[in-house]
RNA sequence: GACCAUGUAGCGAAGACGGUUAUCGCGCCGGCCUGUCAAGCCGGAGAUCGCGGGUUCGAUCCCCGUCAUGGUCGCCA
């Protein structure tokens, strides 16, 4: 039997000001050292800092010349005030002076095949994704990753601090939401099931238990596309509440939720900010457009005519949002009453016009990041419309159970984190925002 | 899946009417530097030009095939 310490403190962080003049050690990564005739300047990488060290090559005994990027190094020095320009680096009023280093682990070897110590990584998407591991050290990669956590982190807390519950639904499920074609098949212990795409089910049937609930999870998509904007699988922000009002509430609590974010990221991110040179935006007006109005606008400005079709096509997203950004200085737009027909089978549609589905899309910056609507909440309205569409209800017994026996007027939407991250960090690739990407032809690392 | 591009050193690129030793930057190795600013200066090493076939006296360059990657689109968050 070994009993240990209960610890109070876990954190690394230091206080650097009152440690001025001080002997502190530190434990990092080297992420880049540069050598002059007198001594060094040692980057090291910590959970919470990318710090600079001094070496004076005789107040230490180690041969500096022998320290590679990359390794761990355990060093003590004395913290002294500094003036750092590389915005790299974090803190940049102080720098540590150092007594002694020591090195804790070193490379096998080295160098790593990629650099990771300039201003720009400067390698293809392939590269990239093959030694992930190692790209990812790169300050501006990790930047990436740290407002990416920041999103998830601020949809989470803000919902949870407004009445919403988090859930946490299965991934391993018994039918699709979205329907046949993009589903991965998975093998049950020799029955059928499948990835979820959404966990679209759940968070309705989790409504009737909490009223308002909230999911920060993983979705699957098992459709061929191999493009810029998706991923087979990727961070799903997902949101389903009881409605007091109509399904526009669902679009004022997602900019609630987003400016939250935004204002948080202002707070807690401003480094990355600096570094990845991010404009954050914040939601001033909510700018709504009915689908048929997109349609008659691009027309009307930019001559295309695209009214025939029921759905929205990459040109159009990137025109509506430049329409808007011109008209009224917003990045985000909301598309309203996408037709009905191109919406899922509980999707709710407008009683007066039953063409006419109660969602939306939201676009940012040229693309569509989320979907969201009124769902159908009267069980003979299910049956109905899962009949109309030639679906098997004995097949969905369990999800409608919810409904049978009872359902407020209820919608959500879901938020695609990596298309929130990639766009905010101007990303050419929303597979950059992804750790480590899935697409059709990408299963490692 | 369709269309269009691109595969040249560890990484990112240039190149040529088809003709000696294939160019540049970063990194690497050696040297220099008493404060660097994602360092600097001098020198050096490093490449079966994606793979297979064809045309040719001769192919990294032209042709065919193939594989890989990227972009646009279908679809979507």
């Amino acid at each position: 039997m070994k009993e240990l310490e209960l610890l109070q403190n876990v954190d690394t962080a230091i206080n650097f000001t009152d440690n001025i003049d001080k002997e502190i050690e530190l434990t990092g990564q080297v992420s880049n050292i540069r050598i002059l005739g007198w001594g060094a300047f040692i980057i090291l990488r910590t959970p919470r800092y990318t710090i600079q060290t001094v070496a004076d090559k005789n107040s230490v005994s180690l041969d500096l010349s022998t320290i590679a990027v990359e390794s761990t190094v355990k060093v003590r020095g004395v913290v002294k005030n500094s003036n750092i320009k590389d915005i790299s680096i974090y803190p940049r009023d102080i720098e540590i002076s150092l007594n002694y280093i020591e090195t804790i682990s070193a490379p096998s070897i080295s160098p790593l095949p990629i650099d990771t110590t300039k201003k720009e990584l400067n390698i293809s998407l392939e590269t990239q994704f093959d030694l992930r591991p190692l790209s990812l050290r790169h300050p501006k990669l990790r930047s990436i990753f740290k407002i990416s956590a920041a999103i998830f982190n601020e949809f989470g807390n803000f919902l949870t601090n407004n009445g919403f519950t988090r859930i946490c639904s299965p991934k391993i499920v018994f039918s699709g939401a979205e329907g046949g074609a993009n589903i991965f098949n998975i093998d049950y212990f020799n029955k059928k099931a499948f990835l979820a795409q959404s966990p679209q089910f759940y968070k309705q049937m989790m409504v009737g238990v909490f009223g308002r609930v909230f999911e920060t999870g993983p979705v699957f998509r098992a459709e061929k596309h191999d493009t810029s904007r998706h991923l087979n699988e990727y961070i799903s922000l997902d949101i389903e509440t009881a409605l007091s009002g109509g399904f526009e509430e669902l679009v004022q609590i997602e900019s609630a939720v987003l400016n939250s974010i935004f204002s948080k990221m202002k707070e807690t991110c401003k480094y990355e900010i600096d570094l990845l040179n991010i404009e954050v935006p914040e939601i001033t007006k909510i700018i709504t457009y009915k689908f048929n109005e997109i349609k008659e606008i691009i027309f009307q400005e930019y001559k295309k005519d695209f009214r025939g079709e029921n759905d929205l096509c990459p040109e159009e997203e990137r025109l509506i949002s430049k329409f808007v950004k011109e008209k009224h200085n917003s990045d985000f737009v909301f598309v309203t009453h996408y037709p009905t027909e191109k919406r899922p089978f509980y999707a709710a549609h407008d009683p007066s016009a039953p063409k006419e589905s109660l969602s939306f899309d939201l676009l940012f910056r040229g693309l569509e990041i989320t979907t969201g609507g009124q769902r159908l909440h009267r069980y003979e309205d299910y049956i109905a419309k899962m009949s109309k569409l030639g679906m098997n209800v004995e097949s969905f017994e369990s999800y409608l159970q919810c409904f049978k026996y009872g359902m407020p007027p209820h919608g959500g939407l879901g938020l695609g984190l990596e298309r929130l991250t990639s766009l905010l960090c101007n990303l050419s690739n929303v597979k950059e925002a992804s750790l480590f990407p899935r697409d059709v032809n990408r299963l490692e690392p």
